[in-house]
RNA sequence: CGCGGGGUAGAGCAGUCCGGUAGCUCGUCGGGCUCAUAACCCGGAGGUCGUGUGGUUCAAAUCCCACCCCCGCAACCA
């Protein structure tokens, strides 16, 4: 007897690198979700998958001498094994390179310009020949190719539009008539504000300036718009335009879907137009979640500050590494990670509050009763009053989950689990088992307890799936008695199920020596993809592996003079630098403006790499990079020779 | 006046919409207990709620005004 359906998706993740645990929280949500729903009754569909087109895939591809596809394919394996990992229990994982999915996106589109909602024109602008790149006006810098700094051509592009702005005003009615549509409610606000209100303009949905994407059906020299192709995989994975569409008349509209904070505005704004024109429903919801950070820093791939979710899954385990991250922060702020807070967090809710309940709930019954759970007798208040928490949870944590509260629903079974320690102290077992009279006084808070654990049991089964089979295996019962609806019941385990204590649920960490243990060796993601020498470049990390002295070796250091020095216009953090290496002249824009004066830097001498690959900052090209040493605080320090050295002396 | 988020105990946060005893977790200090994973339970200390001894009010963390500071994004980590 289902209570409806419930469809649930991810945003499909971009495979460039490897996810890291930011992509990590954010499915671990959405699974979340599903997994309560599936376990409230209702008929659930989760999604996710991966996002495999454009022009950056094809670029890495390139440069790493594959095919896309085959560069795709590598990558999107290690993200279905994260998955396994993390115990991600999705329905279907869409790939948009499925055929499934590129058949519809071209439906999609031809659909979207027969309907007259996708016209053909061109916009002016400028080109740069060797980067193969197009540019507005506004990108310029300089007035040059904002990549490479050379001179740019000005032509016309020919490009595919969606009319958006016709849609606009309709988009911002709807959203305030349906206050739900995006949450948390202050992201609707900045959708209105910074892209609605002001006017939108059509969207140019397609590309030739590469090839790795969708080809427009009735123009084959231009691939769809990645955006537009990857919105499309919410209904294309359900069958949508397909033979089959019986999972989309099922499943469509979707009920959420959950988004980082940075693409709300692609799911607000772009993609209900697409199904307003397509006159299709609109989803129910969008949730925007917010970011993981370390110290402060959104953790992302090029930062290199990914921690890896691998690793921690492998060492505390999956269900405690879930369990962090649905409770330290709310869905809809940005949270902080720190190893720290974890450990901290596994030990005193899992190990000390859970964990340690279970265990003297199962030792008790075990030393006093012989391993089987006694009658109940009569309940007096205080047993009253803990089975009125127990018969209340579900209605509250049901309430708490519609709405994405996933912490406060936590929250708010840890109150049982607190109320289930005190009510050991108030009782006091081991005080009623010294006599014969109190005996039946202890059978009842025996069995009270033991109820109490099976309801946390189920409780937390969506957060850790793992962990109700776990408990059930220390305290009895057949699974029948674990289901949502048995768990708010009083009464359930029947007198003489033989429990049985096993290993601690989750054994305590010791942090300190923990973190001491796991300092050089704290595994930031390694990211291989970028060919420049990263561990070089970032001399505040711990250096996560070792390295050759070879490796070492094609690093080129040089002492630099700094002869000139100006702040970049219109950026508040970088200086152009220009430094002698003797013979050699170089630029180099760096990021110290706020700690060093331009005045101030004239004269003196730095360490330079000088093999870095070039990059433009702000329109100015970039050769090499200086090194600076920076404490917690993110200030900054030059690192320079002691003694006085010539320009271009080689460092090592 | 570009947009947004934030400033509440040592740390991390809730409370602000709808004014009425300033709360939670961790830490810390003291006590209790011995069923338990040195876990559990009780109590204490610790806050001019960013500033203006600004406005409204019997009453302001909450509403209004002005200002200061921090963090994102835009457009800046090489």
């Amino acid at each position: 007897m289902s209570k409806g359906t419930f469809y649930i998706t991810t945003p499909i993740y971009y495979p460039s690198s490897k996810l890291h645990i930011g992509n990590a929280y954010c499915t671990t949500a959405a699974d979340t979700v599903a997994r309560f729903k599936r376990l409230s009754g209702y008929d659930t569909y989760f999604l996710t998958g991966t996002d495999e087109h454009g022009q950056k895939i094809e670029r890495i591809a390139k440069e790493k001498g594959v095919t896309p596809k085959a560069y795709v394919d590598d990558i999107v394996a290690g993200i279905v094994d994260l998955w396994k990992i993390m115990n991600i229990g999705y329905d279907d994982f869409i790939r948009t390179t499925d055929e499934r999915h590129e058949k519809v996106v071209q439906q999609i589109f031809q659909d979207l310009y027969d309907r007259g909602e996708i016209y053909k024109s061109s916009y002016e602008g400028w080109y740069c020949t060797p980067c193969e790149s197009f540019w507005t006006e506004l990108q310029l810098t300089n007035g040059k190719c904002p990549d490479c700094g050379r001179d740019v051509e000005r032509t016309r592009e020919e490009s595919y539009f969606l009319r958006l702005s016709k849609y606009q005003d309709w988009l911002i009615q709807y959203i305030e008539e349906h206050p739900d549509f995006i949450q948390p409610a202050s992201r609707a606000n900045e959708m209105l504000q910074n892209f609605l209100r002001p006017g939108l303009e059509d969207l140019a949905v397609t590309r030739n300036s590469f090839t790795w994407g969708v080809q427009v059906p009735f123009d084959p020299a231009h691939v769809v718009y990645v955006w537009v192709d990857a919105l499309s995989n919410y209904i294309t994975a359900l069958g949508y335009g397909s033979g089959d569409t019986a999972l989309y008349e099922k499943y469509w509209p979707a009920d959420i879907h959950l988004v980082g904070k940075e693409i709300v505005r692609f799911h607000t704004i772009v993609w209900p137009i697409m199904l307003k024109m397509l006159d299709l429903p609109l989803p129910k919801q969008i949730f925007g979640h917010g970011w993981l950070t370390s110290n402060g820093q959104k953790i992302s791939k090029s930062l290199g500050n990914g921690v890896d979710p691998v690793f921690l899954c492998g060492r505390y385990g999956t269900d405690a590494i879930r369990y962090f991250l649905m409770r330290e922060t709310p869905l809809g702020s940005d949270g902080n990670y720190t190893h720290e807070s974890l450990l901290q967090r596994i030990n005193s809710d899992l190990a000390n509050d859970l964990g340690n309940l279970l265990s003297r709930t199962v030792a008790m019954i075990e030393k006093y009763e012989g391993g089987e759970l006694p009658e109940c007798g009569p309940l007096t208040d205080i047993d009253r009053e803990i089975v009125a928490i127990m018969t209340a949870l579900p209605g509250r944590v049901e309430e708490l989950m519609n709405r994405l509260q996933v912490s406060s629903a936590l929250q708010e079974v840890w109150k049982l689990v607190s109320a289930a320690n005190r009510y050991i102290d108030q009782t006091a077992p081991w005080v009623l088992g010294k006599s014969e009279d109190t005996r039946p006084r202890l059978r009842t808070v025996l069995y009270v307890l033991a109820e109490v654990s099976r309801a946390v049991a189920v409780h937390v089964g969506a957060v850790m799936p793992s962990t109700p089979e776990r408990i059930r295996a220390q305290l009895g019962g057949g699974p029948e008695l674990y289901t949502w609806e048995a768990c708010g019941r009083f009464g359930v385990l029947p007198a003489g199920t033989r429990v049985c204590k096993g290993e601690a649920l989750f054994p305590r960490i010791d942090i300190a020596k923990e973190l001491e243990m796991n300092k050089p060796a704290t595994p930031t993601a390694p990211v291989q993809t970028a060919p420049a020498p990263k561990a070089a470049a970032a001399p505040e990390k711990t250096a996560d592996a070792l390295i050759s002295i070879d490796e070492f070796a094609r690093v080129n250091l040089r002492v630099a003079l700094v002869t000139a020095a100006e702040p970049v216009p219109k950026s508040d953090k970088l200086l152009k630098l220009t430094l002698s290496l003797g013979a050699e002249q170089r630029t180099v824009v760096s990021g110290i403006a706020q700690h060093y004066k331009p005045e101030e830097m004239v004269g003196k001498k730095v360490v330079l790499v000088a093999n870095l690959q070039p990059a433009k900052l702000r329109g100015i090209l970039s050769e090499g990079m200086i090194l600076c040493a920076s404490d917690e605080e993110g200030r900054l320090t030059l690192v320079s020779p002691q003694n006085d050295i010539a320009p271009g002396a080689e460092v090592r």
